[in-house]
RNA sequence: GGGCACAUAACUCAGCGGUAGAGUGCUGUCUUCACACGGCAGAAGUCGCAGGUUCAAAUCCUGCUGUGCCCA
């Protein structure tokens, strides 16, 4: 039989995937047991014209571990694919190649563009597919959804519509996030807060009369005002000069002067009394613009901040826009949409770039003696997530949602335990912001992605519907006429709003599906940090809403794919490692075991070239363990497909009993920790069971039999055994490394078409054998002591050593006599003695183990200094180790107050080690 | 400015009340009939610093220092 030395994953993954495709293992209809447990996920929808990075490979990886686990164990699983439409991203590529060619979208219309995004969709829509594919991903591909699909849209309109009517969703005129880059506007959360080295401007305005001409000495003054600054840090704000009275403010953005519609400070400023008392009846002629511009006191106003005046610019800031509504203030739009300065300002400013119109703004009051000072200033400015330029807060009509009725349920839900965080501690930040929400602004003034469903008549009149005949119906409804021409809504909604829906959404609704009944709420959603506000808690707020239950029982948040030096990926910094160039280098397993085995309770994974080999080198040693057993079990492995421990002829031995044991101790270990979403100790248990326990010394104890050419009865019994736990063990790994378990399994004995719906194994308690593991570990000592030995006195491999071991202990006695010939073999021990007590012996290696010490005559062989050496420095550690305890067990409170067994176990431990230091001490003293 | 993590062997990380574990790397050794992507043996850590709670602290609490992330 030809098997490579060597695992090669290629040729093995490419058979597998399309030979479970083909048979439908994935449908949850595959398991026609009708008492079967749900299992579903919806995949978190990735980006349709992009491609999967690290953190989705993580992240796929994860929910196909949980799903082949879930369905071996015998749920029926629904693991539903699918992608999103990216609505800014998809545009912005799109126009990219338009660019390209030389055209614009505005050249092509609407509808010819709509198209071309469908094409690119086209043309580039299966690599995400294909990708999931070479990962090995078990989702349900009948089911994958796109949230442009007709389903998918009908439920945005009905959502829309709903909330709409509801009054949760309203239009109107407020300040919004303005990308001058996309030129639509975006929510909060698209908004990327950035420090920025900037200038803070001191500029003075005149009261009463304007400027005429330069004002001498204003600058002076402001510096002789602020020469002693009081203890609160405020600065004095008001100049008397010859040239007349003058308040100063400071701002970061002196362009936006040209747009103060007033001065605000803060009412204890102004009162009588205070500092700046009767300046609040004057006016203040706004330099560069000469518009008369009033007082207005405001809480707001921090009196310590700076000189405690503040200018107003309602149109181009949050905190001027609330205090323009309070104070009924003109909003006077200096900057537009196309971040140029409109045709209000002064003729000079028109239509220059705001940053230049700032230069220019700066130079003119320079010019007229007004800018007193400027200051480095390190503050935060906001930038567009996807065009990273600086966002324009902008007043502007658009959509909005109603958050706050939405978010307390969705925060209920999460604090009863409906929906469970792991980790735990994202609770935090998902209460945090749920209770800080702000209304959403869902329109986008762009062509790709869901239009909002609402018409406009010619006189103004909005009319949300689903259609535009039902828009009709709705106008006839309220007595209008519903022969009018109608104009529809030109923006459309925010991705996110059709990916909150999700959940739902790809299940059916809001008809009520089979599969809504059946697999909402979904059992788990895994995913990343970055998206709990974008993604998660609006799923949690819409599924409440309108399924009336959390969207899912868990959801488990994984951790951050970094590059190899640990920092974050990003295309700008060009770390960003493509999975599948990994895949193809180290294997697609390889690439999943590793990903699992870091999923630790840290946030933060970093793949290395070392983690990677190291679960290559697993799934070679996995090929290998398997291969050895192809090569040696043709008398077993001929026309069996059914393995079952209790009927080998020849009763198991102490090997058999253990490695059944610690198999079983694994089963147990690797169901509890993936339940408990323990991903890095599912995969470290198996690593250590699979590697030490079975292939270290399962395998090394069985190779005189297996490797017989006889099919005595014990030969054919320790062949089958180990063939029953290698088959076991590869079930247990499968849902970690798919492709070299089936492609493995296939080769075995077993039941069934595909390890995909073989049994996951449950442990068997009765199979526990404490005391077996106790006895295999005294065979395992025993055997590295003697090895070590060898080693310590350079002994090759070659040369047959005599050993004695001395033990008054009979269950001891009686262990090694019946292990015997395995201790002889891996031990290379040629003569073994079981004696009561060892003689004073010149020329023999010592060491002792719990229960019994072992004597190796070296003759000529042994330098005693080195020997004596080496037992002393095993002396000092025991010794170290007693005296610890011996104080502990000496130390009344401790006797009284510690747990009972903690003071058995100290006992105990104290007993043996005082054994051990008596047997030592003696050996050494006999050299 | 507010909040949340994290600091353990050279590196990457487990452990989270009973005086330390893994993988990689390192040292020695073996090309022994599954695997050198291997076997065998071994060395390596005052668990960031300072206090406190406790019979007992890497583990709980407080403060400090450093690093990272989120929000404003």
């Amino acid at each position: 039989m030809e098997i490579p030395k060597t695992y090669e994953p290629k040729e093995v993954e490419q058979r597998w995937y399309p030979f479970w495709e083909e048979h439908g293992f994935f449908s949850p209809e595959s398991n026609d047991n009708p008492r079967a447990d749900i299992f579903s996920m919806v995949i978190p929808p990735p980006n349709v014209t992009g491609y999967l990075h690290m953190g989705h490979a993580l992240n796929h990886t994860l929910q196909d571990v949980l799903a082949r686990w879930r369905r071996m164990s015998g749920d029926r699983v629904l693991w539903l694919p699918g992608t999103d439409h990216a609505g800014i991203a998809t545009q912005m590529v799109v126009e990219r190649n338009l660019a390209a060619e030389g055209t614009r979208r505005q050249d092509m219309g609407r509808e010819k563009f709509v198209e071309r995004v469908w094409e690119w969709k086209e043309h580039s829509g299966g690599t995400i597919q294909n990708q999931m594919r070479v990962l090995g991903e078990s989702v349900d591909w009948e089911r994958e959804r796109f949230t442009m699909d007709d389903g998918l849209s009908n439920a945005v309109r009905e959502v829309f519509v709903r909330l709409y009517d509801e009054g949760l969703i309203y239009r109107g005129e407020y300040m919004i996030n303005w990308s001058p880059g996309l030129q639509t506007a975006i929510s909060d959360l698209e908004v990327e807060m950035k420090p920025v080295r900037g200038k803070l401007y001191h500029i003075a305005y005149p009261i009463g009369k304007a400027v005429s001409g330069p004002v001498e000495g204003l600058a002076e003054a402001y510096e002789a005002a602020n020469a002693e600054k009081g203890e609160s840090g405020a600065e004095m704000g008001l100049l008397s000069t010859t040239s007349g009275d003058f308040i100063v403010v400071a701002t970061t953005r002196p362009e936006t002067m040209l747009g103060d519609t007033a001065i605000a400070l803060n009412p204890e400023d102004a009162a009588e009394g205070g500092r700046y008392a009767g300046v609040a009846g004057r006016r203040v002629i706004l330099p560069l613009v000469g518009r008369e511009i009033e007082f207005v006191q405001d809480e707001i106003v921090e009196k310590d901040f700076g000189t405690g005046f503040v200018k107003v610019t309602p149109a181009h800031d949050p905190n001027d826009f609330a205090m323009g509504k309070r104070h009924g203030l003109e909003f006077v739009q200096v900057i537009g949409k196309d971040a140029r300065m409109t045709d209000v300002v002064p003729e000079k400013y028109r239509g220059l770039d705001r940053f230049e119109a700032r230069k220019a703004v700066v130079e003119d009051l320079q010019g007229l003696g007004l800018l007193l000072r400027v200051d480095d200033y390190a503050h935060n400015v906001g930038h567009c997530q996807r065009s990273g330029m600086v966002v324009e807060p902008l007043i502007s009509t658009q959509w909005f949602l109603k958050m706050r009725g939405l978010a307390d349920p969705a925060i209920d839900a999460v604090k009863q335990g409906r929906t469970k965080f792991v980790p735990e501690s994202m609770t935090k930040i998902y209460f945090n912001w749920l209770e800080n929400i702000q209304d959403w602004c869902i329109s986008r003034q762009l062509w790709w992605g869901h239009r909002i469903p609402a018409w406009f008549t010619p006189d103004g009149e909005i009319v949300v519907a689903r259609d535009e005949d039902e828009a009709r119906q709705r106008l006839a409804a309220r007595g209008m006429d519903s022969k009018t021409p109608l104009r529809e809504e030109e923006d459309v909604l925010d991705t996110w709003f059709s990916s909150q829906l999700w959940p739902f959404s790809t299940l059916g609704w809001p008809d009520e599906t089979d599969d809504l009944k059946k697999y909402y709420p979904t059992s788990v959603l895994v995913t990343a940090q970055d998206i709990i506000f974008f993604w998660v808690a609006r799923m949690m707020m819409m599924g409440l809403k309108f399924m009336g239950d959390v969207p899912f029982r868990t959801v488990y948040i994984n951790a951050l794919v970094l590059d190899p030096e640990g920092q974050k990926m990003s295309k700008t910094k060009g770390n960003v490692v493509d999975p599948l160039e990994v895949f193809e280098k180290y294997g697609t397993d390889a690439v999943r075991f590793m990903l699992t085995a870091a999923s630790t309770t840290g946030m933060t994974i970093t793949p290395q070239e070392a983690k990677l080999e190291t679960a290559r080198n697993f799934a070679n040693k996995i090929w290998n363990a398997t291969r050895f057993v192809m090569l040696n079990c043709d008398d077993v492995l001929e026309g069996r497909d059914s393995l079952d421990w209790e009927t080998y002829l020849t009763p198991p031995e102490l090997a058999d009993l253990w490695i059944l044991s610690r198999f079983n101790r694994v089963a147990l270990d690797v169901h509890s920790a993936l339940g408990e979403f323990r991903f890095h100790e599912a995969a470290a248990t198996l690593y250590h069971f699979f590697w030490n326990d079975f292939c270290d010394w399962y395998i090394e104890l069985s190779k005189p039999f297996v490797t017989s050419k006889e099919s005595t009865p014990q030969n054919l019994a320790v062949k089958r055994r180990i063939i029953y736990v290698l088959e076991r063990s590869l079930r247990l790994l499968h849902p970690i490394m798919p492709y070299i378990t089936e492609e493995l399994w296939q080769k075995l004995p077993h039941k069934g078409e595909s390890i995909c719906i073989a049994d996951f194994v449950e442990h068997n308690s009765a199979q526990l054998d404490g005391r077996a593991e106790r006895e295999m570990g005294l065979v395992i000592d025993l055997i590295t002591r003697l090895r070590n030995i060898r080693a310590s006195f350079n002994i090759a491999p070659s040369v047959s050593l005599k050993a004695r071991i001395a033990t008054t202990d009979d269950n001891v006695r009686d262990v090694i006599s019946r292990m015997e010939a395995h201790i002889k073999r891996l031990a290379r021990i040629e003569e073994l003695q079981l004696v009561d007590q060892l003689d004073s012996e010149r020329g023999a290696a010592r060491a002792v183990i719990s229960g019994a010490t072992i004597s190796v005559p070296l003759e000529g062989l042994i330098d005693f200094d080195k020997e004596r050496a080496r037992l002393e420095k095993e002396l000092a550690k025991l010794a170290g180790e007693r005296e610890g305890l011996e104080k502990r067990l000496g130390n009344q409170d401790f006797i009284k107050r510690a747990a009972v067994d903690v003071v058995a176990a100290s006992r105990e431990r104290s007993v043996e080690l005082e054994d051990q230091i008596t047997k030592l001490k003696a050996t050494i003293e006999s050299l």
